[in-house]
DNA sequence: TCTGGGGTCCTAGGACCC
DNA sequence: TCTGGGGTCCTAGGACCC
């Protein structure tokens, strides 16, 4: 098996780099909200040679470059790109596995040979996304006989590189690589097995399966294999991808919104969009969950099941607030909210309404998602969430809310 | 000035049914 | 009167990923 993975290089900040020439050879930070102390989701090529990291406070980042650029991150400008460059993948296999939004897998056993080999296979992909999405946007590609190799290959390749772990290489490869650096090992995991007195991969391949087994399960089983160099998992291309599991939305919240009432406007507002986002999937969900943070950092969630499944944003709003309340209410200053549905099925239409109510309710909330999709998610909100100020500052202010009803009126809505 | 936002998978106990 | 065992659903929580 030849299995490559293509990792996007500091692929947010790249793709600004791209679209906005004057960010070009700039220390660049692309964050989230401004309205709350944000962390780095990516840091251009110029950012992490001052030691920028995703993941680091954006505080942290302007200490260790004050010159450093924020840029407020476009997810739906990254997907377009990522759509790109898979169609550009698909040119050489089928076999794409889109295993993020700046990485996949490609199975290019039986493609590689008509290339020249991985090596050239993967030469001739880069050159192809420089021509094609521009200089600044590359990649790095790690070639191995599975996975989970391919995956640490690519850690050598960085940043633009190729690297390439070829069988022989293998045993080589396990000696050096401390468990944690393979994907699916964690700080919690690498902590037991380091107390097992297993720190590399070949440690982990010397172990005797049932001793793995018995202390981590199925998991076990796996990290056996992975000590071996081998990697179970197949590759899933794209066109075989499962329907999501779950969606949802969570919020760290500014101080001034931690108290009941602010916690519950932005509670609204994040099922608000979850159930829209249900509504543009044709989907509905029947387990609802909640997850709140409070000033320490601890975590506290539930889930409950409901009677029927829905799309509805209030039905999901009264579920989890009496999930709260059945949990102790809110904390004296809460830091983050979220929710999420769950247990997904697509929505069955009926064409007799049982309940004529709901139905309304239903071509209300068409309606507003029909406006939405035209002038923007700020064009129309509950009037609780709107009071908290939140839609302001997403949607940049009261004259555009002005400039969209206009337009509205116009078009007769 | 402590620490975002989107997910997936696994475990384990209890309820309930046959 | 005392009792088995399998299957499924529900719920809480942990771990991990990008």
């Amino acid at each position: 098996m030849v299995i490559l993975h293509l990792d996007m290089d500091s692929y947010f900040a790249s793709v600004e780099q791209q679209a906005n020439p004057h960010l070009r050879g700039k220390p660049i930070v692309v964050s989230g909200r401004p309205d709350i102390h944000s962390v780095v989701a990516a840091a251009s090529r110029e950012a992490k040679r001052y030691g920028i990291r995703s993941g680091m406070t954006t505080w942290e980042a302007a200490k260790l470059c004050p010159s450093v650029v924020f840029v407020s991150g476009d997810p739906d400008k990254y997907e377009t790109v990522t759509r790109r460059f898979v169609e550009i993948l698909v040119r050489y296999t089928p076999m794409v596995e889109v295993y993020s939004i700046d990485e996949v897998f490609l199975d290019v056993t039986q493609e590689a040979p008509q290339h020249g080999g991985p090596l050239r296979l993967a030469r001739a992909i880069q050159a192809d996304f420089r021509r094609e999405l521009g200089e600044w946007v590359t990649c790095s590609v790690g070639i191995a006989p599975n996975k989970m190799l391919a995956k640490l290959a690519v850690e050598r390749a960085k940043p633009g590189g190729i690297a390439w772990i070829v069988p022989e290489e293998v045993p080589a490869v396990l000696e050096e690589t401390p468990v944690g650096a393979v994907c699916g090992i964690g700080p919690r995991i690498a902590g037991r097995l380091e107390l097992m007195g297993i720190r590399t991969l070949a440690d982990l391949g010397r172990c005797p399966p049932a001793r793995l087994k018995h202390a981590f399960g199925v998991q076990g089983t796996v990290l056996s294999l992975w000590g071996r160099g081998l990697d179970p998992t197949p590759l899933l291309p794209y066109w075989q991808e499962e329907e999501v599991k779950s969606v949802g939305h969570s919020h760290a919240l500014p101080r001034v919104l931690r108290h009941p009432d602010g916690v519950r406007s932005v509670l609204l507002y994040l099922c608000d969009r979850t159930a829209r986002r249900l509504r543009a999937k044709g989907l509905v969900g029947r387990v609802v969950h909640f997850a709140l943070r409070d000033a320490q950092m601890r975590y506290r969630g539930a889930q409950r099941a409901l009677g029927v499944p829905t799309d509805d944003e209030d039905r999901i709003f009264r579920a989890a607030l009496e999930l709260i309340e059945a949990h102790g209410g809110f904390p004296e200053e809460t830091t983050l909210v979220g929710v999420r549905v769950d247990d997904l099925q697509p929505k069955v239409e009926t064409p007799w309404p049982l309940f004529p109510r709901d139905r309304r309710r239903e071509r209300l909330a068409l309606a507003c998602d029909r406006i939405r999709d035209r002038y923007g998610e700020g064009a129309l909100s509950w009037g609780s969430v709107y009071a908290c100020r939140l839609l302001t500052a997403a949607t940049g202010g009261i004259g555009r809310q002005k400039e969209i009803a206009l337009a509205c009126r116009r078009d007769g809505i």
